[in-house]
DNA sequence: ATTGAAAATGAAAGTTAATATCATAACGTG
DNA sequence: CACGTTATGATATTAACTTTCATTTTCAAT
C-alpha cells in the first residue's frame, strides 16, 4: 500500500476537524505542494491567481496557516520581513544558507551540528524543542 | 591608557559624522549601556521615561539605530515580532537559547559549531558573513 | 554673547505584513 | 432539498516599525 499523498493527508485533517472541502483551498494546496522553493504569501497568491483570479489573499493566508498546522508546510523567516513557506521536507529537518546579495537559498543538513546543539542545551539545563540556524553570506555567483 | 568607554566611542562616532550631542540621546545611550538583557524599544522607552518623561519613542528608536550603526548595540529577533537590542558583548559573538514558556534567554558560545558552520558554507561555495543560531525549548524551571 | 545653518526632537502620519471582521456563498449531513 | 456549519473575499484592524514636519537645540563662526 502506498504512503498517503499530501492531498490525502490534508483531506484526513479536514475530516478530523470537521472542516469542509472547497475548490479554492484544494487549488491553493495543490499549487503549493508543487512548489519546491521558499515562497511568500504574495508570491503564492500571484501564482494561484493566474489560473484562478477570483481567489483572495485571505484564503491563501488561511490555507497556508492550515497547512502549517497539519504539518504539511513550514513557515520560515529569513529576515527580510516576509514569512516564507516550504513543503515539509521528506528527508527530515534542514537548515539554510542565504546569499545576502541575490537571495539564493541553499539547504543543508549537518548531524554533528545538531548533536552539539543538543549537548550545549543540556549543559544549560534546557530541553530543546526546535532550533533555527541560518548562515548569511555570498554565494559562489556573488563573491 | 584606558580603553575608551562606550560613551566615548559614541562621542567619536558623532563627531566623525558631524552629528550633534543632545541630552536626550546621551541619556538614552547611557541607560542602554547599563542594561544587560535583551531589551525592546518599548521596554527601553519605559525605562527612560521614568527619569525623563519628555523623551519620545522616535528618539529612542533613532538612538538605537545609531548605536547599532556604530557597533555598540546588536539588534536581535527572537521570533516574537519585536526587535530586541543588547550591548555589544565584550567576549565576542554568542548565540542564544530561549525558553518557549517563560522567555528566559541564555547565551552560549561554541567554537566547534562555528567551525562546522564555516565548513558547511565552504562546501556550498558560500562565504559566510554572519549567522543566526537559536535554540528553543524549556528551561530548567519550566521542564 | 550673538547669529544662523545644520541637526535633533516629539507628535503625528505613513508603511507593511499579518490577522480579524463580516456579509454573503458554498458545503454536506440528515 | 433544508439548513446549520464552515469558507470566502473584501475590507478593516493591528502591531511594529519608519518617516514626516513644525519647532527647538546645538555649535562653529563671527
Ligand atoms: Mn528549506
Ligand atoms: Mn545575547
Ligand atoms: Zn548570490
Ligand atoms: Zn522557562
Amino acid at each position: 500500500m502506498n504512503a498517503p499523498s499530501k492531498m490525502e493527508i490534508l483531506k484526513s485533517y479536514l475530516e478530523a476537524k470537521s472542516l469542509k472541502a472547497t475548490a479554492q483551498r484544494d487549488f491553493i494546496a495543490d499549487t503549493f505542494f508543487k512548489i519546491n522553493t521558499h515562497i511568500s504569501l504574495d508570491e503564492l497568491l500571484n501564482k494561484v491567481k493566474r489560473k484562478n483570479p477570483g481567489i483572495g489573499y485571505a484564503t491563501v493566508y488561511r490555507t497556508m496557516r492550515l497547512l502549517t498546522e497539519c504539518g504539511l508546510a513550514i513557515a520560515r523567516q529569513f529576515g527580510d520581513g516576509q514569512t516564507r513557506y516550504e513543503n515539509l521536507p521528506q528527508d527530515g529537518h534542514h537548515d539554510h544558507i542565504i546569499c545576502i546579495r541575490c537571495s539564493r537559498i541553499e539547504e543543508f543538513q549537518n548531524q554533528k551540528i545538531e548533536q552539539l546543539q543538543a549537548e550545549t542545551a543540556k549543559k544549560l539545563g534546557f530541553t530543546v524543542v526546535s532550533h533555527k540556524l541560518e548562515l548569511y553570506g555570498y554565494c559562489s555567483d556573488c563573491t
